[in-house]
DNA sequence: AACAAGATGGCAACCCCTTGCCGTCGGTTG
DNA sequence: CAACCGACGGCAAGGGGTTGCCATCTTGTT
């Protein structure tokens, strides 16, 4: 079971345990030819250091944990794939970890794994603010999806995407706007509500929010009712999934999209390019998303530790065919 | 930054640190008034016990690795769902590695990972038979989407699967089939071509296979194109992504699905609910083979060596708006 | 030829926790 | 009251590496 140890090759090459290390981790201090020596031995024998053992001593485990609000959310895939594809550079290992919207859950998890990781990337997190920041005291953190003053993060830019959605409902004549609204506790959602609601006021518009939804596609039936209820034209729902359940219930009503109504997602994820109508959605590169957080990670040890970087990368407000002149 | 260790704590409530370490993992040791006071004691420090500290005595991790073959594919998040969900109620930690569909990658990363997991779940490995079986070797293994004698596997049945899809086909007229293939490292790949053909020659039909196409939506114009200059009016293609790319090239070449050509897919992921025409695919409960592999790998001890157990969960076919009667 | 300085290897402590074994203590039994 | 026994705590040896410090061996210098 238990591959061979350093003792197993130290004996084998006839040398000491310390100078198989140090021919690992410190080629400069042993000779070239006890190097090769030992590494040829080592080679042969199958030896693999134990990353536990070497772990322990260092404190450094070279494993980061990303912990994600809702595993289920497609979303989440490109943040996935960007922080394990720099991770996979750097010879980290990524460690996924899921909160299934629980608080609780996210916040046991990361107690549970603190010792055992250099860091948290933390995807949309649920927490309070307290709470991370008591994580951050812990260990290094960095948000996805979320800011807080004092904590690294990656945010996409919200301030000027939802602008350019507020100015593309305008331009298109649409006076009246209903933000279907996300989970409570999603900073994201805040954040959204609060942008829009400004950009709109500014370009002259009506805005109201209806929710909170949870984002699937599932609770798209309610969150259209309500749409129709309310009368808007134009639907911002807070994500593409709610976004679109809610076409989906809307083509049950009869409601045409654009025609009728027009719908705005966000994310940009995968399905909104295949659906009908394809959904007009606010994306951005999330993959770079995941790959900037955790490179930030891995160089919080280089910056000072009040000095917490915020990062934050362009959206682009991607047009397909949900949103349509107003009639 | 780190946290209080044993010692701590001992000196804190006054008792051995062997004291300590049994209140928390053999509490019938000692006794009930000892074990009330470290366990105030430590709960008022903080203390977390070192995962990697306990590991390297036990030799057990708590932590199973999954590798993916390639990580972009939407169909293998609900087998890390799955697998995450399985994880999660025996508080196993599951790391995720990409493989990026390399052979060689995946080899190294399994190396690396060894020493440090007990075990590994390898999804829709494209690793040689040999390699898996020296994995399997050192490590409790179990396949996803592979079958490999003598290894544990869970897959789903694309017997009865793929002769489901033929009769569907075969009831609607149609009596020639192609398949467009996947990439030829892929077992799963091989295996849809085995056992379609032969249901198909079965069912009295003309079966021709192409590709093979690397499963992206972008690569679906290339297979398309392949599939109007074959003439076949029934197209089974490797996977959903494929097949939507399909449908998006025969569309933009004003090629009408399912009146002129049906085509089929496999995996039943999102977007084949959402896509238009909305696609008939052959899915199944991939969460639960990602539950029951997880299942498989942590029960693996209690089983005698050579008993690999592999499981067959059933496949469904989901018919929707792509699949029609043939002109 | 004598000596300083650098290169190299080994010893042993340490990282944090687990566990086999032994000693102590209070209580039971005859 | 002695002999025994079980319950409970402590000691110390790992488990697999890393690293500060010291000893030895080269090599170069004058």
């Amino acid at each position: 079971m238990a591959g061979p140890t350093i003792y197993d090759v130290a004996t084998a090459a006839g040398v000491a345990t310390s100078t198989v290390s140090r021919a690992f981790t410190n080629p400069g201090r042993v000779s070239a030819t006890t190097r090769d020596r030992v590494l040829a031995v080592a080679a042969e024998l199958g030896y693999r250091p134990n990353p536990h053992a070497r772990a322990l001593l260092s404190g450094r485990h070279h494993t980061v944990a990303m912990v994600v609000s809702d595993i289920t959310n497609p979303h989440y895939f490109e943040l996935i794939r960007g922080a394990e594809m720099r991770a996979r550079i750097s010879e980290y290992t990524l460690l996924l970890v899921n909160a299934e919207e629980s608080p609780r859950v996210e916040w046991e998890q990361i107690q549970r794994l603190s010792p055992a990781v250099d860091g948290f990337v933390l995807a949309a997190s649920r927490l309070p603010d307290e709470n991370l920041r008591q994580v951050a005291a812990q260990r290094p953190v960095v948000l996805m999806s979320r800011e807080l003053p004092g904590l690294a993060s990656v945010v996409l830019d919200h301030g000027e995407g939802c602008r350019q959605v507020v100015a593309h409902l305008a331009s298109l004549g649409h006076r009246e706007l209903l933000y279907l609204a996300g989970p409570r506790n999603s900073w994201m959602a805040g954040t959204r509500w609060t942008v829009l609601r400004s950009a709109a006021e500014q370009a002259g518009m009506t805005v109201r929010r209806s929710g909170p939804f949870t984002p699937k596609v599932a609770q798209g039936g309610a969150a259209a009712d309500a749409a129709v209820n309310d009368g808007a034209t134009a639907i911002v729902a807070h994500n593409d999934l709610l976004a679109i359940g809610v076409m989906q219930r809307l083509a049950q009503r009869g409601i045409r999209v654009p025609e009728e109504v027009s719908v705005v997602g966000f994310d940009d994820i995968f399905a909104a390019d295949v659906c009908t109508p394809r959904l007009t959605t606010l994306g951005g590169a999330h993959v770079d998303v995941g790959r900037a957080a955790v490179e930030l990670l891995l160089t919080a040890g280089s910056r000072p530790p009040d000095d917490a970087p915020r990062i934050t990368l362009p959206t682009q407000l991607v047009l397909r065919d949900s949103t349509g002149q107003r009639q």
